[in-house]
DNA sequence: CGTTCAAATTGCTGTGCCGCAATTCACAAA
DNA sequence: TTTGTGAATTGCGGCACAGCAATTTGAACG
């Protein structure tokens, strides 16, 4: 038996979160909850079982390795995110977990059963699938054909934006989700032209670093991308 | 009054596929078909009415263009492909005629609406999103790390697969529906990089070239990226 | 069959990022 | 406080790609 909903910390926001109380406690019959420790793999790309989840607490990084065996960074997930696949046979990335996180997961016919009985649930998705899209396509363009001076900026500002209570709104002060080598790997540098990049916008006097992960933003307009 | 949908070249693998009949006819009442030219514009970024569109013929890109005025292709859309926005408030892109071009456009409320009233078509359509989704995270770990020969390599074999009938299937001979620098900006590459690329690649016996446009595939076992 | 012009190719040079290595720093544990 | 360890920083060449310019190609036209 799945732990009640009621005091799910994204029964708000997450897209169950378009269902009755009643239909959202059916749903989760055919889930189940589970904890994540920092670094512990949700799913293989590969794997023959679909299987999906939405992110309850924590934060979860979806990822492809090439030939090179580097790792690619293909998208940030904060809690109330969805991931993995209904439809597909087989899953496409690997999901890992950033830090600790607990989460509600799904196997793939059980969830595309239930797109199939909620339509409500099949519209919350496509809205959601939808800003994932623009936002897989977004980080493409910052990481297309700019310079990594902008690549970086571009992710301070993405991350200052996702860390403040308005997706419009910079957060003056924040601390980076990832450490320099997931930065990295996001943006398709490598960890010294992060940390170069960083301390020459320090140097600027456009932010300020406290710490590893801390970042104030003293005067966004110095930083190339704005 | 619409084209009836009937003499649809996409009827049976566009969205609107998953409805039947009356209820496709019905549909089609809400939208209007419209033809492009090489070139032009269907939807511009910021544009405050939102609107969507599927594919009938021809070809389109979305681009986004960067501060410094480049263009960066973030996807391409073939014949039954979908487009646009029905949630958002205005589009988040460009949308462009790659080639003379044939689609079936629809107001944003006005599919929204329809979404509302087909769960099958909400359905149909967070199906190809998530496709939509895994193809833009594709280019996304394409272009992450990966070096010229292996993004353009990796390129042509995509292309090849989406001209062969099935996909997971490589067309030996096939036509770039895109110019060289259409190409580069879709790779993060330059023109020049590009051309570079497939004249070393056919000094090594990999690929042929046929005219400006047409690529044969000799030994695609040559190519770096397999 | 030539003409025309945009697209593509090729050569050359500069530079921005990578890759390695040494050092410093931050945070936690003793 | 000291110590230990992994992450981050910094310096230093090398190289792959960018950027410019000259040339060639090829598709459409008269």
């Amino acid at each position: 038996m799945s732990l009640a909903c009621s005091t799910c910390p994204v029964r708000d926001r997450a897209a169950c979160a378009v269902l009755d109380e009643a239909e959202r406690e059916e749903l989760a019959k055919a889930g189940r909850t589970r904890k994540l420790k920092k670094g512990e793999t949700l799913f293989t790309a590969g794997m023959s079982e679909a299987a999906c989840a939405t992110l309850l607490s924590g934060a979860l990084k979806i990822t492809s390795t090439d030939v090179d065996g580097r790792e690619r960074i293909l998208s940030l997930v904060h809690p109330s995110g969805f991931v993995g696949e209904m439809f597909a046979p087989y899953m496409r990335h690997d999901v890992v977990a950033l830090g600790d996180s607990e989460l509600c997961v799904f196997s793939g016919p059980a969830f595309a059963e239930a797109i199939e009985r909620y339509p409500k649930l099949s519209q919350a998705l496509l809205r959601r699938t939808q800003e994932d899209l623009y936002a897989s396509r977004e980080l493409l363009a910052l990481t297309g054909n700019a310079s990594a001076e902008q690549r970086v900026s571009g992710a301070l500002l993405s991350i200052s934006r996702a860390a403040s209570d308005s997706p419009c709104h910079l957060a003056r002060r924040f601390d980076l989700p990832i450490s320099r080598g997931e930065l990295a790997d996001m943006l398709g540098l490598t960890i010294e032209t992060v940390s170069r990049m960083l301390t020459r916008f320090e140097r600027e006097g456009a932010i300020r670093r406290d710490g590893k992960r801390g970042i104030e933003l003293v005067d966004p307009a110095l930083l190339p991308l704005s």
